[in-house]
DNA sequence: CCGAAATCTTACAAATTGTTACAAGAGGCT
DNA sequence: AGCCTCTTGTAACAATTTGTAAGATTTCGG
C-alpha cells in the first residue's frame, strides 16, 4: 500500500477540486466524477480504497450506490452531504457507509477522517506482539499464553509460529500447502508430519478437548480454520 | 463476540445515563465511568470493544487517554466534545481516535457510529458465511449445521460443499454433471457414485425421510433440486 | 406390471490427520 | 567437559474422513 486511491463522486466542480487538492497535498491519489455512471465505469479498472460520495447526484440515488459499494467492493465508503437531519445521517451509516460529513465541510476534517479509518483498516493486518482471544492472552514478545485466570504456560517459538498464523487470520481457512510455505520453509516430503505435531502441543497448550475443538479446527483435505474471535494490541 | 462492550467515560451523570440506556436498547452491554481513574482500573478485567471518551475531564488530559487507548488496546475510541472547532476535530483524530461526536449530540447517531465501526472492524477478520432454511442454521465457518432447537451437528468439508452448492441456487434444478464440474475437480469415470454418497450423507444429516425427502430432491434422469428458502447472512 | 437404467445405501478400503514415544540437537549450569 | 533440560522432528500406530464397490431400491416407459 504505497500510497492510497481515493475517488470523489460529486456534482459541484467547486468541491471536486477543493477536496482533490487537499487530498492530493496530503498525499493521497485521487480521481474524481460528476456522474455515477462515470464512476462505475471507472470501478472495473481502478481499485479506489476510499469512496467520497455525494448524496445529491443528478443520475442516480446517492444511498442505494452507497449500499452497493460498502457490499461489494470493500472500500471505505464516505459520504457527504447537505442534508444534515439526524435520521439522513442514520440512514446512511445503517447503509453501509464508514461516515458521514455535512456541508460545508473543512478539508483538513475530511482528511483527518480518512486518514482514521485508513488507520484501522491497516492495523487490523499488521503484526504485533500481543493478542487476546476468546479469554485467552498470547503474549507473543514473551512467548507466553494466559489464560483467563491470570495463569501462564510458556510455549515456544514453533508453537508460536503456528498460533500467531492462526491469529493473523481467524476464521479462515488456512490450507496445509500455505502453513508450511509460510513456516517450514522446506516443503519436504515427510515434514508435513511436523506441522501436524506442532498443531497438537498447540492444541494440548489451548486445553482443546480432541474430540471436540472448538478453536483450531481441522478441515479433512483442506487446512485448517481458526475460529474464535482475536484483537491484536499494541 | 455476542455482544460487544461500550465503555462511557463522561463527567455528567445525565450524559451517561442517555448514553447507557440508548446502548443496551441497541443490545450492548454497557458500563460506565465518571472518572478516567476508574475507567483505566476496569481496563485490567474488562476489554472494552469500543470506547466512548468525553475530552473535558476533571482528573487527566482527555486527548492522552484517548492517544493510550487507541495505542496499547486495539479498541476503537470514539471522542465525545462540546469542543467544537475543526482544528479540535482533526487533532483529536490524528492522535487516534475513530470518530468525533460533537455534543448536543443525538444518541440514536452515537449508536449508529458505533455499528459502522464494529461492522467495518469484524469485516477486517472474519468471512463468516451462515445460511438459515426451514429451521436449520448452516455455519459454513465452523463446519457446523444447527437445528431449530439449538443442536448442533458437524459437517465435513465434502459435505459443505454439496450444501452449498444447494443453497447458493435454491429451487433450482443442479445438473449432475454440473456438480462434478464444480466440485469434484477430476470429473472421473466412476467418481459419480461418490456424489451419491455425498448426498447420501448430507441428506441422513438433514434428517431426510428417505422415502419422501423434503429438502433435496432427485430428479430421475437430470439431476437434484433443493427445495426451502434460504436466506444468507454474510 | 416388467425390465432396464438410474439412484440409494451399506460395508469396506484408501488416504489424511492425531497422538504418543523416542531420539537428536541446542543451550545452560557447575 | 559433563550433565541436565528443553525444543523439535521422526516414526509408529490410532482415529477420522472420503471414495469405491456391490447389492438393494426406485423410477420410467411400454
Amino acid at each position: 500500500m504505497t500510497e492510497s486511491l481515493v475517488t470523489i463522486l460529486d456534482d459541484e466542480p467547486a468541491i471536486r477540486s477543493m477536496l482533490a487538492s487537499a487530498l492530493n497535498e496530503a498525499g493521497f491519489r485521487t480521481m474524481a466524477f460528476a456522474r455515477a455512471t462515470e464512476f462505475e465505469a471507472s470501478l472495473r479498472t481502478a481499485t479506489p480504497d476510499v469512496c467520497l460520495v455525494d448524496l445529491g447526484l443528478p443520475d442516480r440515488d446517492g444511498l442505494t450506490l452507497v449500499h452497493q459499494l460498502a457490499l461489494e467492493q470493500g472500500a471505505i465508503v464516505i459520504i457527504i452531504s447537505g442534508r444534515a437531519q439526524v435520521q439522513d445521517r442514520v440512514t446512511g451509516l445503517e447503509l453501509g457507509a464508514d461516515d458521514y460529513i455535512i456541508k460545508p465541510f473543512d478539508p483538513s476534517e475530511v482528511v483527518a477522517r480518512i486518514r482514521a479509518r485508513l488507520r484501522k483498516d491497516k492495523s487490523a493486518t499488521t503484526a504485533s506482539t500481543t493478542a487476546r482471544f476468546e479469554g485467552w492472552i498470547a503474549h507473543f514478545d514473551r512467548y507466553v499464553l494466559e489464560n483467563d485466570s491470570g495463569q501462564e504456560t510458556p510455549f515456544s517459538h514453533a508453537e508460536g509460529e503456528v498460533l500467531r498464523l492462526f491469529l493473523e487470520s481467524p476464521k479462515r481457512l488456512i490450507s496445509r500447502a500455505h502453513m508450511q510455505e509460510t513456516l517450514g520453509g522446506a516443503a519436504g516430503e515427510s515434514f508435513d508430519r511436523a506441522m501436524d505435531v506442532r498443531i497438537s502441543r498447540l492444541r494440548t497448550k489451548l486445553n482443546e478437548d480432541p474430540k471436540n475443538p472448538q478453536l483450531v479446527k481441522t478441515i479433512y483435505g483442506a487446512g485448517y480454520i481458526f475460529l474464535g474471535d482475536v484483537r491484536w494490541e499494541r
